[in-house]
DNA sequence: GTCTATATTTGGATAGAC
DNA sequence: GTCTATCCAAATATAGAC
């Protein structure tokens, strides 16, 4: 990363694959800026705290996840389902990272706690369990939702060439949360 | 928790806790301390460094881990991927925060990095993907693996019964894993 | 086995020069 | 927009008394 080009953007995207391979809190500053070549000094030039860092970045996954059920939501209900699966499927494969650290990170979960995000997390469980919503389809439902984290955790699905990976995830869901 | 009575398994149930909630990198030894009602002074009377607490709280899960795939591995191939499932959804439901930590914390992934409970990881996976291991059943395992956090996450299937959650955890496997 | 006190390092954050 | 230098708080860890 050439010095003198730390904008904000290369900010977010250094501090993503930091939160991804060390957690959020387990990413100093210091880190983020000596894997961009700069002092600390230069990132807070362009963000007040850390914190305002760690939004930044999760940002565009909550307003995707948010986009997402909205525009799942109005569908034909015997449709939501597999459009829910094929959505998520789509983001969990093609921002892996930016998926994994939003679903898994538990600063990312203290975050979330009490906004309007954690809304949109329980109606995408909701909505992959149907309207008869049994506990076991809300288990099955949860788990599919973790599992979305796989593609970003497991080495050979992270090398996995996308549109299959996405493929497989898709039917994974339709085994999982498809009509009995 | 009465002080006076912070022996080390004290420390590993108060830090388990923690690490949950928090995270492990999350989770000061102040907080540790605090939560018993002692000092960190006495926390270091019985373990040397935060990493040996770390290593001692996870211990558990990658033994529990380590005997599971023994096990399973001792049974004829086309047992191996139901007796599989079941054995982890038992510990995902029994030991819902250990399980959690172990698989889903960044830290404790590092820590897993280049030993031999990465392997034991990788061998769950592939077994449960079976034998013919074509890309497709490779993802599903993978994210029925990932999926067992979510008794830890979901807070429904965190309030859910055990044993209704161990059934449905056991149904999601056959669903996802079992034979086509 | 726990305490008080302290050493040392790291992390978040700011001031002011260039 | 980046630097050096610095502040302050918190974290890991240790020493020595009780």
């Amino acid at each position: 990363m050439p010095r003198g080009d730390s904008s904000a953007l290369q900010i977010r995207e250094a501090s993503l694959e930091l939160f991804f391979r060390h957690g959020v809190s387990g990413t100093s500053l210091r880190m983020v800026a000596e894997s961009l070549g700069v002092t600390k000094a230069a990132i807070y030039h362009h963000y007040r705290t850390k914190d305002d860092i760690v939004r930044a970045v999760l940002d565009p996954a909550f307003t995707t996840f948010t986009t997402l059920v909205e525009r799942v939501d109005a569908l034909p209900p015997d449709e939501q389902v597999m459009a829910l699966v094929r959505g998520l499927a789509r983001q969990a494969v093609v921002h892996r990272r930016l998926y994994a650290v939003t679903l898994h990170d538990v600063t990312a979960a203290e975050l979330r706690r009490g906004s309007a995000q954690e809304q949109t997390f329980r109606r995408m469980r909701d909505l992959l369990a149907g309207p008869a919503s049994d506990r076991g389809s809300v288990a099955r439902s949860a788990l599919f939702l973790s599992g979305l984290m796989a593609p970003a955790v497991d080495a050979d699905l992270l090398a996995m060439d996308g549109a299959e990976l996405e493929a497989a995830i898709i039917e994974a869901g339709a085994r999982l949360l498809g009509r009995d």
